[in-house]
DNA sequence: CTCTTATGTTAACATTGTTTACATATAAAA
DNA sequence: TTTTATATGTAAACAATGTTAACATAAGAG
């Protein structure tokens, strides 16, 4: 249907745009269809053309979100031409940042309202596309060369995340002033990070000051 | 105002012990003013001369829930008669089941949507009477005795509660089938925590096989 | 005994997501 | 070309929700 004073021609992909820009921005609890009828000059029910029900625009959301996140998140993880502990401590870098620039959209998507949608969204995904598949392929890698302890990936990956993802949400949570310190304390999860799962069977490069310094401790 | 046929005679109590068992069954959505009415056999309205607002109830019900959640998390942590990592490994066994058992609850405490209440009751409680002042105690107890490493206490507190928390929300929030990895999740992610902090100086001692196994790898 | 105060009810509101009936314009069919 | 079907939009109404205002009831103070 083309463009005119009546139909609006494109109001689906206007529809989701509007809202992913909003999440960027605002809270979820505030984007409402009001809003979204409002933004676009239609009248409140024009939605239910394009969708079956306002999760399932939310929906959407959460999907475009994940290509977001995972774009962001996993590249660097992926990158064989840089050292594997350089790989994963600018990727936690990169993780807290993103969650700290985009706490709502970080909620909607590892929050428990629309796990259905993420695990569905997991699930579809190939491994080698997502930010968790990455994180876990990382893993096996670390372990495959003797960096990392040989143990069960999945689970050493889960811990991983967790930790990161426990970072991210207290910071974004507000608990306590954690958020003023939040540069130092990824330094200090992933130092931490570091001491439970590197192997000391292999020598192990870093071209970054702070992890060579906590890999080779003054005497 | 005594009980008849008219007034109920201890209503508000009666809203708050409601309110507070259904949160430990069901979803924080569903807790509406109507359920509260209905199970007290009052109008809808009748909560407004006990709290003025849905939200204000809400607040008194997270200040009874962290009554809960510092009465079970953090009594073993101050405990001096058991050695320190056992405390530790004790109270992230109970921190993770309390919170797998009470997801909404926990949820409710640690979420965003009132974190300024929980900011609130964290401040106006001493250090010594909440989980987080239990776990920055015992963290210091560990420098001082030189178990742990020398750090800033807090920060190194955090790291631990960001672990811990991380852990609990991919557990409640379905993230994947970690659920049911959660046993090993713990013992793992306390391994790499312990990993982390220890200190080689002393040494320590652990009346748990699982923990003194870590302390103490086989040769 | 009167009257103030605390506590509860009823009726109404605005906001929310949603549905139903109707309107408009393009595409397809005759 | 005319008719019809389909896609897309609007208007009006719903129920559920939190909330408020006006009214009702009962206990205690004076």
């Amino acid at each position: 249907m083309k463009r005119n004073d009546y139909h609006h021609g494109n109001l689906k992909e206007e529809f989701l745009k509007i809202a992913f820009e909003f999440i960027h921005k605002e809270d979820v609890d505030k984007l409402t269809l009001k809003v979204l009828s409002d933004a676009t000059g239609t009248s409140r029910s024009a939605i239910y053309r394009h969708f079956s029900s306002k999760d399932a625009l939310m929906e959407e959301i959460i999907r475009l979100g994940f290509e977001e996140f995972d774009s962001v998140t996993s590249p660097i993880l992926r990158d064989q031409e840089q050292p594997l502990v350089d790989r994963f401590y600018k990727t936690s870098k990169i993780y807290i940042n993103w969650a700290k620039e985009n706490p709502n959209l970080y909620r909607l998507l590892f929050g428990r309202r629309y796990a259905y949608i993420r695990e569905e969204t997991l699930s579809i995904k190939d491994e080698s596309c997502d930010a968790f598949g990455a994180l876990k392929h990382a893993v096996e890698e670390g372990q495959e060369k003797g960096i990392l302890k040989k143990d069960d990936s999945l689970k050493q990956s889960v811990v991983i995340w967790a930790s990161l993802h426990g970072l991210a949400s207290l910071i974004i949570d507000g608990f306590m002033n954690v958020a003023e310190l939040s540069d130092e304390l990824v330094d200090d999860m992933f130092r931490s990070l570091l001491a439970g799962c590197v192997s000391n069977k292999v020598k192990i490069i870093s071209t970054i000051p702070f992890v060579s310094g906590i890999l080779e401790p003054k005497p």
